[in-house]
DNA sequence: ACAAATAGAGCAAACGATTGGGTAATTATT
DNA sequence: AATAATTACCCAATCGTTTGCTCTATTTGT
C-alpha cells in the first residue's frame, strides 16, 4: 500500500492523504475526507515507507533519523512506577507524547538502566529524549546527559541549573503545608519520610524555624516514600512520643501508612492527630478520612513536561527551562486543630 | 556527498557514477573515468544513502533482526496503568525481561494503540512480542495478533484458547471469596463493579447461585474499576437499601471507594457491613479497616507471563499455554460475621 | 453587496539511487 | 568504404513521501 493507491481509491490527491497521516495541523481536511482516508489505511494496514521518508526527510538512513520516540525513566527507588503519583504522570506524558506524533519508546527503573548488561540495549535503540521521573543523583543525571541529546526532568524536587525541568516547587508546597498547620494551632509537627536531599524537608524544617519552633529530632522518622515506610516510621515515632498534634508526611502513599499506624493505636484522625501531605492522588479523596494534602496538577505537569522535551528536540528552544505548576491545598478531613489533652 | 555531486567533480553522469560504484559489469566505463570516480568517492568518504537505495529496491526499510524488544499493552480502560495493580505487574515484566536481556520498548495503552495518526509509529518500530495487561475485547485482540507476532496475555479475566495467557483464575478467586463470605453467614451480599464480560462477576453469581442464594438485582451496582467506582456505585446502593451485609468488591482500588462510601453514611466496617475484594496491592494492608482481600502473586505472575512470552518468541514452545497462578486469601481485618440487627 | 480572509484540495518539485533506453563515437567486419 | 557491433556515456523515469506554492470555493467582515 502507498499512498498513491489510497489516493486514487480515497478519490483525493496524494498531497491531501500525506498531510492527514501525518496531522499537518497546519493545512486541515475536511473531517469527511479525513474520515475516508483513515478508513482506507485502517481496512489495508498501510504503513508509510521508512525509506522514502527517511530519504525525503534528508536524514541518514539508519543513523540519525529522528525515532519520533521518548523514554520515561522512573528514578525514585524503589520501584517509583508502581506509585499512582508517577504512573500517572508517565500516563500523561504518554498522552502528550501521543498527540505529538511522539511513541514512549521506553520506560524504565534507575536500577536497571545502569546495569551492564542491559546498558547496550538502552543506548542502542536510541531515543530522542528522556524524561527523568523523579529524584535523581547526579551519577545517573550525568548518565544519562552523556548518552541522550534531550533530557527533561520532572517532579516535585527541583535539578540544578542546567536541564530542562517541569516542577511543583516543593519547598514551597511543604511551606504551604506546615504554614496551615501552624494556622490550626500546632506546633508540635512530626516528619515521616526521606529526609537526605529532600526539598520536602527542606521546606518543613525552614517553616518551622521561620516561626520559631524548634525542629525536634524525636518527631522526625527517616523512612522511604511508600506506605509501609509511613507504617513503619510512624509506629517508630509512636513508641518514642505521643506530643506530636500532627503528622507531615511527603506523599499520599506515605501518609496512608502513617494514618493506618496511627489509627491502629486506637487514635483518631484528626481529632488526637492531624496527617498532612503532597500529591492529592486519586484515591487520596477515597480515604477514611479523606486526606488532606497539597493537589499537585499532574495532567498538566506531564503534558508540559512532554511538550518542553518535543520542542527541545525539535529545535525550539535552547536554554533550560524551569517551569513551575501552580499548586493549592485540598482541604479535606484529615486535618484539624490540635488537641487539647496530652493521649 | 551524493552521487549528484560526484558526478559533477568527476564531469560524467550520476548513472556512469551509480554504474562505476556498483560495479555493474554489462555497462563498463574506461579505467581513466573509473579511477576517477574512485578517487574521489575515497577522498570523500563517500556512502551511498540506503534508504534511497531501499526505496529504489522496494525492500522493507530495516531487517527483521530480533529487536531484544518486548512491549507491554494496558488494556483495562481508563489508563489501567495508574492502577498499582497493573504498574507492578507491568514492573515484574520488565525485571524479567531484563534479566533474560530483553528491553521493555514500549508500554502503551488500548485507547492510543488504535488511534490511527500514532498506528504507524508501533507498527514501524517492531517489537518481538507484546504482553497484554488486563481484559481486552476481541477486535483489539485480532488487530495485535495481525501486528505481532508473539502475544500473552496476562490478568484475572482468561482469554479464548489460542493464545499464552497467564492467570490468576478469577472465577475460582471470587467463588474462594463469597464462599467465605457464606462462611461466615453473610446471604446478603452485594457486588459493586464491573458486571459484563466480568468473570468476577460471572463468579459472584455462580456461587450464589450453588447455595441457592437469589442474586438480587438491587444488590448489584455496575461501575467502572475505580476508586471513584466503588465510591459512587455503593452511594447508589445504600440509597436503594440497607440491607446487604457484605459488598464483594472486583479490585483493590475500588473497594477503598467502597469502603468511604460505606463509612461516610456512618457505618463501621465490618460490624455493619463487610467488604472484600481480590488484588492485594500493596496499600491494601495499610487501609483502615486493613483490606481483607484475595493475595494476586503480582511477582510471579509477571515473571511467568516474560518468561513464557519470551520462550515463545525463541521458540520454545509452540502450543498456546494457560498458566494459572496459585491465590489465598489474605484475611484482615474488612470482614467479619453479619450484623444482626437491621440498620 | 463587495472586498478580504480562509479553508480545502491539488500540482509539482524535491530527496538519492537505480536502470532501461537511448545516442554518439569508436572499432571490427565484409 | 559502408555496415554492423561494441564501447562509453547520458537522459529521464521511477521508488514513496513531504511540502511550498497555487487555485478555487466558501466564509467573514465592513
Amino acid at each position: 500500500m502507498t499512498l498513491k493507491e489510497i489516493a486514487q481509491e480515497a478519490g483525493v490527491s496524494i498531497s491531501t492523504v500525506s498531510r492527514v497521516i501525518n496531522q499537518s495541523n497546519s493545512r486541515a481536511a475536511s473531517k469527511e475526507v479525513q474520515d475516508r482516508i483513515w478508513e482506507i489505511v485502517r481496512r489495508t494496514n498501510y504503513t508509510p515507507n521508512t525509506s522514502a521518508r527517511n530519504l525525503k526527510a534528508g536524514k541518514a538512513p539508519s543513523g540519525q533519523a529522528s525515532s519520533h520516540s521518548i523514554a520515561c525513566l522512573f528514578a525514585r527507588e524503589p520501584d517509583a512506577i508502581t506509585d499512582p503519583f508517577f504512573s500517572q504522570l508517565a500516563r500523561s506524558i504518554e498522552k502528550e507524547a501521543f498527540k505529538q506524533n511522539y511513541i514512549l519508546k521506553y520506560s524504565f527503573t534507575a536500577i536497571d538502566i545502569q546495569h551492564p548488561s542491559t546498558f547496550h540495549l538502552i543506548t542502542d535503540n536510541h531515543v530522542d529524549g528522556v524524561a527523568i521521573l523523579g529524584r535523581c543523583n547526579k551519577q545517573l543525571l550525568s548518565f544519562l546527559k552523556k548518552h541522550f541529546n534531550y533530557v527533561i526532568y520532572t517532579g516535585l524536587n527541583s535539578l540544578n541549573a542546567k536541564y530542562d525541568q517541569v516542577l511543583c516547587e516543593s519547598i514551597l508546597a511543604s511551606e504551604h503545608v506546615i504554614e496551615y498547620l501552624i494556622g490550626l494551632g500546632h506546633t508540635k509537627i512530626a516528619y515521616v519520610g526521606e529526609t537526605q536531599n529532600e526539598e520536602r524537608y527542606i521546606g518543613y524544617c525552614s517553616t518551622l524555624s521561620k516561626h520559631k519552633i524548634p525542629v525536634r529530632n524525636e518527631f522526625i522518622s527517616n523512612v522511604m516514600l511508600c506506605s509501609e515506610g509511613g507504617y513503619r516510621g510512624t509506629k517508630a515515632l509512636l513508641a518514642r512520643t505521643h506530643e506530636m498534634t500532627a503528622v507531615f508526611a511527603p506523599n499520599d502513599l506515605t501518609a496512608i501508612g502513617v494514618m493506618r499506624a496511627i489509627q491502629e493505636e486506637g487514635l483518631r484522625i484528626p481529632e488526637d492527630i492531624s496527617v498532612i501531605s503532597i500529591d492529592d492522588i486519586d484515591m487520596a479523596q477515597y480515604l477514611s478520612p479523606m486526606l488532606t494534602t497539597i493537589h499537585v496538577p499532574l495532567d498538566e505537569m506531564g503534558r508540559m513536561a512532554a511538550k518542553t522535551l518535543i520542542d527541545r528536540i525539535q529545535g525550539g528552544h535552547h536554554l533550560p527551562m524551569r517551569i513551575s505548576m501552580p499548586f493549592y491545598l485540598a482541604v479535606r478531613e484529615s486535618c484539624g486543630p490540635p488537641r487539647k489533652n496530652t493521649i
